[in-house]
DNA sequence: CTGCTCGCTCACCTCGGGGTAACCACCCAC
DNA sequence: GTGGGTGGTTACCCCGAGGTGAGCGAGCAG
């Protein structure tokens, strides 16, 4: 999204939480990494259209965030885990809140 | 950010939240409205960086999602002005969590 | 020797969100 | 009649996020 970030704005707390989860897909992969530690392709499988490449880049970006933490097991095949630092955990309760309003104001009704 | 929207999602609502303050400058549109009703002219003023086109556009994704309401005075020059809808209200409400958060952990230190 | 898996990286291309500038209609002040 | 301020709209261009496809290095199965 790019959200534009303007030192001195009070809102600017907001303005650097989405920059961090600025990413076409990085809310889907906190969201996955909720639940538990993943692997790389296993993350590739539970979104569906996300791109190796780009897969790649925004859980680079998180773990550079602190949001995630990457884990490589030095075995063959070579084997990367991905789990929620507690920063990250933070942050997907923080977006809790905001899934909580769109879930009741937008979407077609709550089941 | 076009953040994705897969359906049955569990976090479909957070994606769908994303959506609507998916553009460049909504959370800043929605933070200066917070404050009280602002014109067009006015907000052009306040969100310094932001375009004619692009702010009309997004006062009108905004309007059409039901977070901003438009008043137009038929006076001479022309006056319109937005406003908060109570569901813009909620939904920043939501986004004070993110920005406690972002404003916790992000920010150089906290003023 | 070939192919398969895993976790990437690299080069190339597309597409659309956003920027720029011009223009509009209306009225007032100079 | 010229300029300024109101709230836009339109045409055009640009750039970068993201998609596509190939390759890679190690080891094991056949």
């Amino acid at each position: 999204m790019a959200v534009t970030r303007r030192p001195g704005a009070d809102h600017c707390g907001i303005a650097a939480a989405m920059s961090v989860i600025d990413g076409k897909w990085k809310v889907s992969l906190l969201w996955e990494l909720e639940q538990c530690p993943r692997r790389f392709g296993e993350l590739r499988r539970l979104v569906p259209g996300v791109s190796e490449k780009v897969l790649a880049a925004q859980l680079r970006e998180l773990e550079t965030d602190g949001i995630v933490h990457r884990e490589v097991y030095d075995e063959v095949p070579p084997r990367v885990e991905y789990s929620l630092t507690p920063l990250g955990q933070d942050l997907n309760a923080a977006l809790e809140a905001l899934g909580q309003w769109g879930a009741k104001h937008l979407l077609p009704d709550s089941a």
